[in-house]
DNA sequence: GATACTTCTGGAACAGTTCCGGTCTTGTGC
DNA sequence: GCACAAGACCGGAACTGTTCCAGAAGTATC
């Protein structure tokens, strides 16, 4: 044969290198440490119907131990998925869907690899696992997006144990990795600020999705005022959608109360521009009359005049360090590794912050 | 062998099956018919330095003569690509991309592909061809993203022949394939709207990217001033870079010139935007003192207040239709079809644009 | 002109997938 | 109880594409 030192791989009755036999287990390593043949372990990872439950259960358990790379002939392919629970890139969230793509796509260069999109309801089928899902899609890794109704998912991966990272939210779970910003002492500076020049009845406009990120948003709002002796008046707290219509829900809510409000927190960015928008069609002054602060993943913020006071999360950043860590993981084959960082926000104060007027009755026209 | 009715390939020596050995051709058939082993072909598709030029040559045109397709094992893998001449999804163009991205998700359920995000002067080695690069990436088509300074790629994709359709930009080559929207005649009719108000001095801002959706904005600018009898004065043309900075530049040229400007027609989201901030910042009254007619690719129009009378064309549309066509054409296997698609924008009035104040001297403060 | 080096190509040995057939179990009719 | 049928499950073989190694062919050098 003249192939130089080679040795036979156990079971299989194939003649290999012996350096490649040990390096990557290959679909044929795994059948013959399992006492199966390569096509039935094939059939697993493409969830063929034709194999035994306990067969495919014992095959998923061997290739999230050893760390099976699924290859094209020889090569290995270094894609990454970015997984959404649903559609992608949906436009509700303002700019930060695009941010964080920009952030991943620039992660990813440092190993180079590809990113695909996926969308997990449409495409996984129901009977496979995720390992099985990503598997036969061809990626190393996935980038999660998580929102309310789709954490269990998320620990679902984590135990499978396939290489995956959250952006943008929190788990107390060890096994689930994560990268975000923290939101509290931002949100909470937020509020001081609105309470330090002379606000006491400051309302909070929350994005119903319920996330980690706006359950910070919220903890620092009330402590913000608990702190300052500043009673927490639940029926100053909204919880909308998000989008414009709903700022002018907000902002029409607002001036409808019995005691006049003099500032808003809105949790999220769309929102907080529709606040500005209704309180000038109503005749509202900011930040004379109501003093507004936002949230922005990107420049929305500069999109209003006056410019708007916000807390800002770096989206860019969160994609950036979640492709960084999640690649650099793969290539290095620390399948065990954990990730669990939080990254600051910042807290800016720009036009539509001021003293309350003290004399007024009411807001509005 | 029992495999029932089986046939020697030609050249290769191989047994496969009759039909397989004519529908879709492998490594090997374009080998055999080339009389040349899969190792070259293989070499060919992954650009490996030791191949001769000549050769090289022969197995390029072969493949996109047959229309070759990669396969993982003997499966077909369907994954499109979205292509960037440089970064992908940057925010400066305001929310095209993720609009175009969202459309080109929903248009690839149809056929069930998948889609990878490339960026071309990152990926592509200089001395690779471009069916090269995409066969390397395990892609079957690819919509490409066209700016001033890569026509010459769009133009050299579409000679080698590789299924690709361009978003958002128009081509003469009959070779290339694009699906964009035509602002020619909503441009023209939002400058006629203006002049129909009785404005005669019309600012034009344009986005100086000079690809073809700008031009056709200031062709339709300039034909409306013209049928309506009114001069093209060259001096109320502004060229500059996207975003919002470019919108306070305009305001400000505006405001400084000695024959007062009672409207303004920008070609790009943000710089309108812009200038409604600047404007609201140097105490210019939008309507009154200045119309401002802008354009958008989403709902960023909405962001301010009054709602920006705008052009507004479907990104989301366009992505859609391009998904569609490609896919479709790809599973049809007709390489050889064409697209070249027009699909219409609007004209939306909303709360910018008025009579001008015809007693003013000058806008402004 | 012999040698050494480079360039290029083919064969074989890998990688994963799928078709076909065989074995084993289970259900059914008599 | 037994023959037969049907289905579940799995292995071998025959395909996909890729890469390593050896060798052929050409070229430069002394």
């Amino acid at each position: 044969m003249g192939r130089g030192k080679s040795v036979i791989d156990e079971g299989s009755g194939v003649v290999k290198r012996a350096v490649e036999a040990v390096s990557v287990p290959s679909v044929r390593a795994i059948a013959s440490r399992l006492k199966l043949s390569p096509a039935t372990v094939s059939r697993v990872l493409n969830n063929h119907p034709d194999v035994d439950h306990s067969t495919r259960e014992r095959v998923l358990a061997c290739i999230n131990q050893v760390g099976y790379v699924p290859r094209v002939g020889r090569r290995i392919t270094n894609v990454v998925a970015l997984a959404y629970p649903d559609e992608p890139v949906r436009s509700e969230y303002g700019a930060f869907e695009p941010a964080l793509l920009s952030g991943i796509m620039r992660g990813l260069e440092d190993q180079h690899f590809d990113l695909k999109l996926l969308n997990i309801r449409r495409d996984k089928k129901p009977d496979e696992t995720f390992t099985q899902f990503f598997m036969r899609k061809g990626i190393r890794g996935v980038v999660l997006r998580c929102f309310r109704f789709n954490r269990s998912v998320i620990t679902s991966i984590a135990e499978e144990g396939f290489p995956a990272v959250v952006v943008a939210a929190e788990f107390d779970d060890p096994r689930v990795n994560f990268i975000r910003a923290d939101s509290y002492p931002s949100s909470r500076r937020a509020v001081e600020h609105l309470i330090s020049l002379g606000h006491k009845r400051i309302a909070l406009a929350m994005h119903n999705v319920a996330d980690s990120d706006h359950a910070d948003r919220r903890r620092g709002y009330e402590d913000a005022l608990f702190r300052a002796g500043l009673p927490i008046d639940h029926s100053l707290v909204m919880e909308l959608a998000a989008g414009l219509t709903s700022g002018e829900q907000v902002l029409d809510s607002i001036l409808g109360m019995p005691e006049p409000v003099t500032a808003v927190f809105a949790t999220n960015p769309m929102t907080a521009i529709g606040i500005m928008r209704r309180a000038r069609e109503r005749g509202v002054l900011v930040p004379r009359d109501l003093s507004v602060v936002g949230v922005d993943d990107s420049d929305v913020r500069m999109h209003v005049w006056p410019r708007l006071t916000a807390v800002t999360q770096d989206a860019s950043a969160l994609g950036l360090e979640a492709a960084l860590w999640l690649t650099r993981m793969i290539v290095k084959g620390e399948r065990g590794s954990k990730c669990q960082r939080t990254i600051p926000t910042t807290f800016e104060v720009n036009g539509t912050t001021a003293a309350p007027a003290a004399r007024r009755k009411s807001a509005g026209q």
